[in-house]
DNA sequence: ACGGGTGTCACG
DNA sequence: TCGTGACAC
């Protein structure tokens, strides 16, 4: 449910940024053929054409919507051109149009705090840089103003034809205007001059509106598309909201606006401002009541978050109706397949922004056929999350498993683990969240662990089968996944790459809790590291974990891994395991303690066997933290926007 | 038992 | 905390 925040008293700048149909642009960069045609892009072309999921606007001329399948595309607009996204180990594969959003976010987070909202829009706060241009080259001294700024769309200025360019350009330079006005104009300014760079380095096309907050800046940059923007001053806002459905608006969309319409019968927003706070309180709960109150006003606290990185990766696939899976094994290669590209994106965002994530999430969609209760959902599960992608392969399917048990409930136990038993998964996905930035060090010793493990599978594979890939049978007895698809982890070699990003990403500029901040005086690299590589784990399966604990830690607090790493130390203790399968939270709570380390309990006498790259590091920890990671939160502007000279 | 795959947020 | 539900593109 939205939320109301209070609003700043002083006037913000506010843009957001979306990119018009943006997979078609990025398709059409790659294949410049297609620019200026009808084109769609579509994901599995098989049943029905597939599912459109962009539109160009040559296409959309046609009728051509999104949503609609290929084939129906096809009978209003034969001409059309279909292009697929590119599919990888069965699947859509989005990283191609992932990766397009993060040269525009480069771009556009140049001027200003940057929220990328989406794959393809971000939020701005330019109140900075406005008042900044305002007070040292305020557009009423240009004596040239970028035509593009010129083409911006004013709300509420009399849209005389001919005369449009005209009002806009006295709009735009009238000195008479309130601050706030002509605060707004510098942003426009700004916005027109960070879409042409954005044009002239990617060739991707945009439209922007700027306002003076998250929620109008959204509405204005959906009126005027493609390659266009818009302005809305605040006298305008009260005309604007006025006769604008109230589903149009963010988060009006679904339920809440329907409940507006069917039970309040508010169809406008002016519909609504005929409510009293208390009466919309009174139905729909406080939050939610003053927020419908202010956004009815144009009001709206939001603020840009400072992110431009996602806060959680995730990977799943759809398989509907014939397509459900029904035995354990399709869902254990499919699962097999999502891990691994989600270990692939989640080594990437280590090596490219240095951070990592912690929880590791399964969600899946089933149903029973037998039963009359066959709409139960089937439950997510979550477990601390360990790099390398044969351990996410296997948490995942431990977390499948669990998470089984409990859509089928107690009863025929036995035989739940292998064929159908009524049941089918109709889609299944993994996540990877509780991303923080790596504590220092981390790419490093990565390469120092990449450099000692073998990459034949040879001497890994008695190791790690041997030491810890003995599975634990799930409690139904029924499923192990020992020996099953023990891929290599870590197919590739990171380390080089991890040397020369570290720091350099242009992409880094997040807020980012950095763990050692949060953990304060601990450190989870170690515990992390030590999930990470099988060559130096411990045994991990239930029988050989009760063992363990029933060990006496030794008194440096340190195990040594001598297979193939010799000289490197690694604390032992309890491994963090199996959640999945521990009755009590409160048990698992535990152990997810045993997870991190005490940066105290480090035995300093062992550092001297690190390498001594690492050393320096590590030492570093020991160190009194002082602010680990300072915060830079909204970047100062040294370079205020400069008008190119133009005619 | 489909627009599919991702992502964020608020709530209990 | 985790798991769920809603919403959006």
């Amino acid at each position: 449910m939205p939320v109301a925040r209070p609003e700043p008293s002083d006037a913000r700048v506010i843009s957001h940024v979306d990119m018009d149909c943006f997979y078609v642009q990025v398709e059409q960069r790659k294949q410049p053929e297609l620019r200026g045609l009808p084109t769609a892009v579509v994901q599995y072309n098989s049943w029905q054409g597939g599912g459109l999921i962009a539109v160009s606007y040559e296409a959309r001329k046609y009728g051509v919507k999104r949503s609609m399948r290929g084939d129906e595309a096809k009978k209003v607009c034969p001409q059309i051109h279909l292009v697929q996204v590119p599919v990888a180990r069965g699947k859509a594969d989005l990283n191609l149009y992932r990766n397009a959003g993060s040269e525009v976010v480069s771009i556009l987070s140049r001027k200003g705090r940057c929220e990328r909202a989406s794959i393809d829009e971000v939020y701005l706060d330019l109140t900075d840089a406005a008042e900044t241009m305002l007070s040292e080259n305020p557009p009423e001294m240009l004596e040239a103003v970028d035509d593009e700024v010129l083409k911006s769309h004013v709300l509420g200025l009399d849209e005389d034809e001919g005369k449009e360019v005209e009002n806009v350009r006295e709009w735009f330079c009238r000195s008479s205007a309130e601050h706030r006005d002509k605060l707004l104009a510098c942003g426009a300014i700004i916005v027109a001059d960070l879409r042409m760079q954005v044009f002239k380095e990617t060739q991707f096309t945009c439209s922007a509106g700027i306002a003076h907050n998250k929620m109008l800046a959204k509405l204005a940059s959906g009126m005027n598309k493609p390659a266009q923007q818009t302005v809305v001053p605040l006298s305008s806002v009260e005309g604007l909201l006025a006769s604008l459905p109230i589903k149009k608006m963010k988060q009006l969309g679904g339920k809440l606006g329907n409940s507006l319409q069917s039970d309040l019968g508010v169809n406008t927003v002016s519909d609504l401002l005929q409510f009293p706070e208390e009466k919309l309180q009174e139905r729909y709960g406080i939050n939610t009541g003053t927020w419908l109150w202010n956004i009815s006003r144009g009001i709206s606290g939001d603020e840009v978050e400072g992110r431009i990185l996602p806060k959680s990766h995730g990977c799943g696939k759809n398989f509907p109706g014939p397509q459900a899976l029904r035995k354990i094994t399709s869902v254990q290669r499919w699962l097999n397949d999502l891990c691994e590209e989600l270990s692939e994106r989640l080594q990437s965002d280590l090596v490219q922004n240095k951070r990592v994530a912690h929880t590791l999430t399964l969600h899946a969609r089933a149903y029973k056929s037998n039963d009359s209760d066959s709409q139960r959902k089937f439950p997510s599960k979550s477990c601390p999350l360990r790099y390398g992608t044969a351990k996410i392969q296997e948490d995942a399917l431990k977390l499948f498993n669990s998470a089984l048990r409990d859509f089928l409930g107690s009863h025929r136990s036995e035989t739940l683990g292998n064929q159908n038993n009524g049941w089918g998964v109709t889609a299944l996905s993994v996540s990877a969240s509780k991303i923080l930035a790596a504590p220092p060090g981390t790419g490093s010793i990565l390469r120092f662990f990449h450099s000692c493990e073998p990459s034949s599978s040879s001497s890994k594979q008695n190791f790690s089968e041997i030491i810890q890939d003995s599975a634990p049978l799930s409690p139904s007895g029924s499923l192990s996944s020992s020996g099953l698809n023990q891929a290599e982890p870590q197919k590739r070699s990171t380390a080089e790459e991890t040397q020369i990003n570290c720091g350099t990403s242009t992409l880094n500029q997040d807020e980012q809790k950095r763990e050692s901040s949060n953990y304060k005086g601990r450190c989870s690299i170690l515990g992390f590291l030590k999930g990470s590589k099988p060559s130096c784990s411990s045994s991990k399966h239930e029988g050989a974990e009760i063992a363990q604990e029933a060990l006496p830690v030794p008194p440096s607090g340190i195990d040594y891994c001598t297979e193939h790493n010799p000289g490197l130390p690694l604390k032992r203790s309890p491994e963090e395991e199996n959640i999945v399968s521990q009755p009590s939270s409160d048990h698992s709570q535990q152990r997810r303690e045993m997870w991190t380390y005490r940066v105290d309990e480090i035995d300093p006498s062992v550092i001297d066997e690190l390498p001594p790259e690492i050393q320096e590091e590590v030492r570093g920890w020991l160190r009194p933290l002082k602010r680990a990671n300072p915060v830079k939160r909204g970047s100062s502007i040294t370079n205020y926007y400069l008008p190119s000279r133009k005619k």
